[in-house]
DNA sequence: GCGCGGAAGGTAAGCGCTTACCTCGCCGTA
DNA sequence: TACGGCGAGGTAAGCGCTTACCTTCCGCGC
């Protein structure tokens, strides 16, 4: 059913050797315009696809970037949850390769998926690793073999290149909020790992925020929730059992803001009439908890796009400077930091209606319908909502 | 940097051939436990990742599969948007994939990624073609390479394995809508193109469901939209202007039937009170538009899934018989057709907050908090909603 | 008429693996 | 003791390309 043909049987039924047929191929020099034509028809007839592998292995290049992640789906059976972090990963990655001709390799590490991870490092040319997908020892392995960009997590503090979001100012301007907006005065940040990187610069940029705003400034997180859910909830009745809570309560990750929500609801607490609640990441579940919760979001697409961008100049250039890019973040406001409900649904539509009316009305409805889809896709870049 | 190191290397360091390593790499036989241990040890200290070319090269397969669709982001640049439509193909390929423990490589084939194709074809041991992501032509062509399995187009007429979603039952249950809900009984269906075996299906659908209701039966729909925005204005046009207007008119997408709707504004018609007018496909637009839209929604996630499977069954048996896997679709019932507003955003956060109270409750706060994300990723499956 | 340069194209050596086939040595058996 | 068989491992021929290097041939200048 489905036979390649080779270079061999292209070079045999034009008469000319595979030296020339490649030569073609590759808009190379050294054959006349008809042995050019003679090739062409040949390779078309024979519907003839160059080997991937017998191109990569003379090459030395595969034309290929891969792109490891963690889990495709963590919040997977519901079709509805967005924004979905790692297909805007996925989409920007793919949208930087595409620009440069190359194709993205895309497997995730959970289960079996490890071992998948070798295969693709032999398949690419260059590797971007998302958050916590590879361990460090892994990464280590890895990048002994193809260049490699780290992308959104800190703690490999190797030499790689590295892409990611500001965590320092996103967590800043998460504060800043709650102590201009809400005049909160306490506040309580709980953290992930001591270790972490990201926990470290979010600290740091809650710091800052109160350095600026004039207040006491805490030396440490005033507990550790190891970035987990249970961990979240431990340190929040940790807080809880100290007595004189804070007026507002600042996780290190929305994992633990989950977590602690549900050691909140159950201790009688309101959220946010009697203690606010806020995390970082704006994972799916984040827009579901009740009451919503204001976050901060980390620009995957872009974050995806640059990794990409990175990897190949990297690849281009293997000796050059290490870089690291961190691109800012976006405050989420949502409820549980005690903000009303903002302009939901409803005014996101009138919204895209007005702007379809307008549209529409500029030229007339028959000729100009054809660039509502077209209007909305660019105006849109403009609009951005939160939910 | 990043310098490969070789079997050769491997087997050298540890005094033993290729032939050796590759046994001992691929759990083969004909080596002793000893020599086993220091051809492992050798490769770890050396990092040895195998070539993925040489492999795939010797093996004439690589262990990838690969997956083109015509363009990643049709709304890309509001991160909003959802579902995102090729986000969950890819999804479910993965998913398939990784469970057979092969790489998905993915490229779009707009713009430049024409030529990326080939490219991928050559690298790949089979294809998902998305769409209308590549011609009738070129699927002709590379199917002579490798598999290919086509997702969602009918308009390859080939032999080649299918799987797509019910466009005819689709449609039938969004017309029985229509029918028994909203008790319309003149009903208008704008067609995409007429060769468009999609169009065809749904128009049967439609057929299907007036004969069924006893109403009279068209012949053919009442107007050709091309599948289009500015075509389904046109026709919009064209059945207006034709006077006694019908109580809904059923567009064979959701890109004509927001055409449609520009033009139904236009006319100073209200949509659903004035008329009721529905799509096809559910694309990222059709929840925002004004009125939303009812529409009917292909499940991309699992016809990514089965795509895959597909694939590397036929890969496994090229022989075998052509196969052909239609997936049930879903009513997506929205402001358009006339029914009233349903549960929002509010029911659903209640639901989850539900869910997530009787975490808590079931065994305290404290141990169980964790299993809160756990229980919402699997329940959530249940409790599928619409916007 | 001869030599030379360049265009056209062929030759063959890899690229890093896999694997069919072969060798060697040892043990058990007749 | 001779021999078959088997476990352990080596040899080398590909897999389908690319490309450095070589050959051939033609036209031109002297």
């Amino acid at each position: 059913m489905a036979t390649r043909s080779t270079i061999y049987q292209v070079a045999k039924r034009c008469g000319v050797s595979t030296a020339t047929v490649s030569r073609v191929m590759h808009d190379g020099t050294g054959f006349s315009p008809a042995t050019r034509q003679r090739v062409l028809a040949a390779a078309a007839a024979l519907r003839w696809v160059p080997s991937g592998p017998a191109r990569g292995l003379a090459f030395r290049k595969t034309g290929i970037v891969g792109l490891l992640f963690p889990d495709l789906a963590p919040f997977s059976e519901s079709e509805e949850e967005s924004p979905l972090y790692i297909d805007q990963v996925i989409r920007g990655a793919e949208r930087a390769a595409a620009a440069a001709g190359v194709a993205v390799l895309i497997a995730s590490t959970r289960g079996a998926g490890r071992k998948l991870a070798r295969a693709v490092v032999g398949q690419v040319d260059g590797l971007v690793v998302l958050a916590r997908s590879l361990t460090v020892a892994e990464i280590e392995t890895f990048s002994r073999s193809v260049p490699i960009v780290v992308l959104a997590d800190r703690s490999n503090r190797s030499k790689l290149d590295y892409v990611g979001a500001d965590n320092r100012g996103g967590m800043r301007e998460l504060t800043a909020h709650l102590l201009t907006a809400h005049r909160f005065t306490r506040l309580a940040f709980v953290g992930g790992p001591a270790r972490s990187p990201d926990s470290q610069e979010r600290f740091a940029g809650f710091r800052k925020a109160l350095r600026e705003a004039g207040l006491p400034v805490p030396g440490r997180p005033a507990a550790d929730g190891g970035f987990t859910e249970a961990g979240g909830a431990r340190a929040m009745r940790g807080l809880l059992a100290k007595g004189k809570a804070p007026q507002a309560v600042l996780f290190g990750n929305d994992e633990m803001a989950v977590g602690g929500l549900a050691v909140l609801r159950a201790a009688g607490l309101r959220v946010p009439s009697g203690i606010a609640v806020t995390g970082f990441d704006d994972i799916a579940l984040s827009r579901h908890v009740q009451p919503s919760l204001t976050t901060v979001r980390q620009p995957m697409r872009d974050l995806g796009q640059q990794a990409v961008r990175l990897l190949l100049a990297r690849v281009a250039q293997p000796a050059s400077r290490r870089q690291s890019q961190v691109l800012p973040t976006q405050l989420v406001v949502r409820r549980s930091c005690g903000c009303p409900a903002r302009r939901g649904m409803a005014a996101g539509l009138r919204e895209v209606d007005k702007m379809m009316a307008a549209g529409a009305e500029r030229s007339g409805p028959a000729e100009r319908s054809r660039g509502v889809l077209t209007r909305l896709r660019s105006e849109a870049a403009g609009s951005r909502r939160q939910t």
